[in-house]
DNA sequence: ATTCTCACA
DNA sequence: TGTGAGTA
């Protein structure tokens, strides 16, 4: 079983991913309805969250935190899954874009984020493609 | 005992 | 965001 649907695995009630992430229920429903999480329900309706949706709602409490609103925060979650994503394509054997054009998106990225939020804080998952 | 949705003195 | 109501 590989480690992204081990990662993915529905696996706790919100009640433990409340414990885990020190967020209220109604904190956690809210980034919901926003599309910061997408937890998976059961039969009976009730979410089961993957330890992924934990990880992310860490990240989210430190924005949070840090006054960054929702719709800023799902920006800076999307650039996370586009940088992880250029990360594979540029690892992997046949990469399919060059590094130069690669660090392009991700400045135009970056500066769209900076604009809107006060976010800078996901230099360090990008801090690797600028040498 | 837990979680869910909805609504607001 | 908190919180109480009424369910499932």
């Amino acid at each position: 079983m590989s480690d992204q649907i081990r990662r993915n695995m529905p696996l706790f009630p919100i009640g433990i991913v409340k414990q885990l992430t020190e967020l209220s229920a109604r904190q956690i429903r809210y980034y919901e309805e926003h599309g910061l999480i997408h937890p998976v329900r059961t039969n009976g309706n009730q979410r089961l969250f993957s330890f992924n949706d934990v990880d992310k709602l860490l990240e989210i409490k430190t924005l949070i935190e840090q006054g960054i609103n929702i719709s800023g925060i799902k920006r800076i979650l999307e650039l996370n899954e586009k940088a992880a994503e250029m990360g594979t394509i540029a690892q992997g054997q046949p990469a399919e874009i060059s590094d130069k054009e690669l660090r392009k998106h991700l400045k135009n990225e970056l500066i769209m984020a900076g604009r809107n939020g006060k976010a800078s804080i996901i230099q360090g998952q990008l801090s690797r493609f600028f040498h």
